[in-house]
Order: C-alpha cells, then structure tokens, then sequence
DNA sequence: CGACACATGTAACACGTTACATGATTTG
DNA sequence: CAAATCATGTAACGTGTTACATGTGTCG
C-alpha cells in the first residue's frame, strides 16, 4: 500500500524514471526495504491507469519518464496529511505467534521468546554497527535513512521489552497454575472455570 | 504469511471447520486483526492443496472439518522455533512518510509528525480504555489477549518515542541548514556537497 | 570479449480484502 | 414471521514477489 504513495511523492520532485526511482526509493530508506524493479514498472502502470501519473515520453538519455498529475499531487497530500491509522494495524507475526504459543499445548512458549530475544538483539547489535558505518555520502538523504533505522531500532527494543513483559506475565500465571497442561487438561479447565 | 500458520497451530489442538477457526484465532487475538471467513476456507483449501491439512469429513452437526497432516505438523513446528526475520522486516508505512517527507521540498514535517503523534496517542487511550473493560470469558485466551494488546501499547509507545526523537534530530538539522529549501536549492545544495 | 550494471518490461504466483450467493439455524 | 447469526463457499480485484526475457552500455 505505501509503495504507491511513495513513488507519487518521489515523482513531486519532477519526472522520473523506472529505475531512477527505485534508487531514490533505495537512498531514502537505507535499502531497508529493498524495491522491485518489476513492481517500479508495474505500479507506475496502474498509476497511470488510474490517472495519478502519466507518461512523460523519453528524457535526453532515452529513459521513458512519468510525471505526476494533479490528481497524483492531491493523492500525495491526502498521504502526508492523514495519519497512519492504528485501528486496523497490520498483522503482526510475532503477536500472532506468541499468542497461539500460549494457548496451544505442547508448544514451550518460553523457548519461543528466548530465541526471539536472542534474533532480535542480534538485530539489534547489527543496526548499531551500520550506525557506525554510517552515513557516507553527504547527501540530504542521510537524515531519512538515519531516521528510518531510528525507527528500526526503536521498535526491535521495544520488541524485547514486550518479551520480558510476557515472560514476567507468564511465570506469574505459572505459579498460579503450575501443572503442565495437556489438551485434555485445557478442556477440562475451561470446563471448571465456566463452572463458577 | 501468518494466517497459514495460525490456522495450522489452531489444528494442531484437534480438527475444526472453517467458521470455528476464525473464531479461535479472534479470540485469541481480542479481535485486534478481524480475520476475513473468506480467507479462512481459501486458506484451508491451499493448504489442504500443499498437503498441511486434509479435510476430515463432516462433524456430528454436518460442519466440514479439516485436521491437520504430520507435514502440517512439522510446519507449525518449524514455525514456533523460528524466530520472526528482522533482516528483511515489513514495510513500515509512517517510517516511509517520514522519510520522504524529510526529502521532498513542499512538505511540512512538523505537522506530519504532530498529527500522527496525536493519532497514536489517542490509539493508546483507546488501548487503555479496552483493558479496563478488560477480559470478561475467564477463559485461559484471555491471556493471550492481553498479550497482544500489550504489545500494541509498546509499539504505540515506540512510535511515540521515536517521532518525538525525529523532532528533535530534525530541528538539530534546521538550525545547521535555516534556510527553507526549495527543489533548486536541494539540487544546488547536493552539487555544493559533491564538489567538496 | 565477457561480466556486470543499467533499463524496461511481462508472466505466474501468493496472499489478502471485499463483495456476493446461498442456505440452515436461532431468537426476539 | 422477520431478522440476525451461523456456515460454506466463489469471484473479482489489489498488491507484492519471483523469475524470466531482452537489450544497452561500460569496464577490466
């Protein structure tokens, strides 16, 4: 969904190519987020569809330019203007994971957030050593790739702080029922506590 | 990439009907990510396709049940002991805004980052209202659903934290460069920067 | 020359969402 | 009875990924 309003806000700067804004998209976000090629050609096709950009025919060098429309520029500003909604946040895997861990027997949820731990400080230590490696080029552009590896690593340390919680919420639950839990033993569990 | 998954580690407690698995998995989840029905009996039919599950006849009340394979079993294994990739981690919508609203000339960040700090802010109240209206079945899901919502408050706090830390870096960078710029100025500011 | 980056596409596929069709069962 | 919920599907569409085809330019 974000590659579309991306490429439009990148084409506000002025006509561009296939290939060229996959490498302003690249610069920007530090290849965070590495861009198809084949998705560059296949979304300004649908942009132009759509009427939010159009063909500029060929620049100098014979590379076939788009350019945003006003349509286009109204969409970009809607974009910057409206927040990203967290009503219908996307789905997060590790949620999702930890979640069914919990209530699906056999599974030693404890292993599962250790190992996510480990792999996320690991993350972790490599954000910080590209940190270091830093910005090289001079460009504007650093303080966006700087800022989306801000973001990268604030959200992996609060991903590890969301671990700990758990393992804290989980030996508490444990010391209230200490049995290792079967599926017959959910079941009947369930059965005692809609009881009361 | 992750409702496959949840719906194969719902099966390994025992074979269930399409309706009924969205059930589980809402449960669980608090309803957080509303899992389309549609996707549900899609989903099962592709994994019924790659042999993850096979459809098991019908139940006592007529429902069309599905039970998971030894193969699906190993995939839900794997799944759990794996931790979650950050080498290639989803696209971050605000992290992109952000990002190219530092870069393109004609986009007032300040505001872009005051608007969505409210929009999550109001997000966390509404995180806060729901756990006190808490969990109410006293069913063993409901620790999981505290779970999840935990971890969208820590990563609306990350958020948070990190837009107000983009503030910050960005008015460093105002008092550095003053000067409001303009698509001439950034083009006449990079040649200055290279001809160093 | 041969390898590699640049450049533009296309096709097939996976996943997800929305909307629709259809019928049974439950409940006010 | 009417409306809502349960239940099983299907079709169309949007987005994204991978892989392939094809050609140009550059550099060792």
């Amino acid at each position: 969904m974000s590659v579309k309003q991306a490429l439009l806000a990148l084409l506000e700067q002025g006509p561009m190519y296939g290939y060229q804004l996959r490498g302003e998209f690249e610069q920007r976000t530090g290849s965070t987020w590495p861009l198809n090629v084949g998705q560059v050609y296949t979304t300004l096709t649908r942009l132009e569809r759509d009427g939010l950009v159009e063909g500029a025919g060929s620049d100098a060098d014979g590379h076939v330019v788009y350019s945003i429309t006003d349509t286009g520029r109204e969409e970009v500003a809607a974009w910057f203007t409206t927040p990203v909604a967290r009503t219908q946040p996307p789905r997060d895997e590790l949620a999702i994971k930890l979640a069914l861990a919990v209530t699906v027997p056999g599974v030693d949820v404890g292993t599962v957030i250790q190992q996510q731990r480990s792999a996320t400080m690991t993350a972790l230590q490599d954000y910080a050593r590209l940190k270091r490696s830093g910005p090289v080029s001079g460009q504007p552009s650093d303080l966006s790739w700087g800022l989306v590896l801000d973001s990268l690593v604030f959200s992996a340390e609060a991903e590890i702080r969301w671990l700990d919680h758990c393992e804290a919420r989980l030996r508490r639950a444990a010391l209230e029922r200490p049995a290792a839990r079967t599926a017959r033993d959910v079941a009947a569990t369930a059965d005692e506590e809609v009881a009361r």
